[in-house]
DNA sequence: AACAATATATCATTTTGTGATATATCAAGC
DNA sequence: GCTTGATATATCACAAAATGATATATTGTT
C-alpha cells in the first residue's frame, strides 16, 4: 500500500471480509472459502496487512474482542476507500471485456 | 507472478491493454488515460512485466514490430488467463458489495 | 493426557513494483 | 540543419508487498 490509492487484491479481500466484524482467522477462512481456494491469504500476509490497515485507520478493533480473538471491522474511512476501489475495479473489468469482445484483431 | 494463478492489478491492466496489438509506450499511455491518471504503470514496471509475460507466453511479439516499436499482443493462453481473472474479479466485487449492502452491523 | 483445530504473531526471504536514469528516434518549429 | 519535446525502450538499485516456515497458546474432542 503506497498510501491508499489503490488496494491490492489481498487488501481488498481482507477489507471486503471486514464489512462485518470478524477476527483474523475467520477472515482467512472466509477468503479461502469464498474463493474456493483460488486465493489464499496465509497468516503471514493476513496479520501483516491487518497491522497496516489498523495503522491507516481503515479497520479498527471491534468491542467484542477478547484476549483470544481480536475482532476487527471496517471504519467509515475504510468503507469509503473500499467503495472507491470497487468502482476502480469495475472500470478495470469493463476495459478488459471491451478489449476481448472486439475480436481482438 | 508466482506462476499465473491470479494476476496483479498492474499485470491485469497491461494484459487488458494488449487485447489489441500495442507497443509498450502505448500500453502505458492507455492505462494512464483510461484510469484518468488513477493508476500509473511507469516504464520500469511496464517493461519488467512485459518481459515476464513474454517469458510465460501470455503475450507475444506481433508481426508489425520494427526496431523502434515492439508491438505485443495477447496469446490464446493469455486471453484465457485474462478471462479467468475477470471472473475472479467479478466475484471479488460481488463479495465486497454484498458485505457493504447488508448494513454492516 | 493427547490431538486437532483455532488463533495470533513474527522472521527471513522472495516476489513485485518503482524512481531515477540512460539512450535513441522522430516530428515540429525556427 | 539544429534544437526541443514527445515517443520509445531499457535497466539498475531500491522499496513495498506478500509469503513459507515456524512459534506459541488456547479450546474442544476423544
Amino acid at each position: 500500500m503506497k498510501s491508499l490509492e489503490q488496494l491490492t487484491d489481498s487488501v481488498f479481500y481482507i477489507m471486503a471480509a471486514l464489512t462485518e466484524p470478524r477476527h483474523g482467522y475467520a477472515v482467512m477462512s472466509l477468503i479461502e472459502e469464498t474463493t474456493k481456494g483460488t486465493f489464499v491469504v496465509g497468516p503471514a500476509s493476513l496479520y501483516t496487512i491487518i497491522k497496516k490497515l489498523v495503522a491507516e485507520q481503515l479497520i479498527q478493533l471491534h468491542d467484542d474482542s477478547d484476549s483470544r480473538r481480536k475482532v476487527y471491522v471496517l471504519t467509515d474511512k475504510g468503507r469509503e476507500i473500499l467503495l472507491e476501489d470497487i468502482e476502480r475495479r469495475k472500470v478495470m473489468i469493463h476495459l478488459a471485456e471491451q478489449g476481448l469482445q472486439r475480436g481482438n484483431i
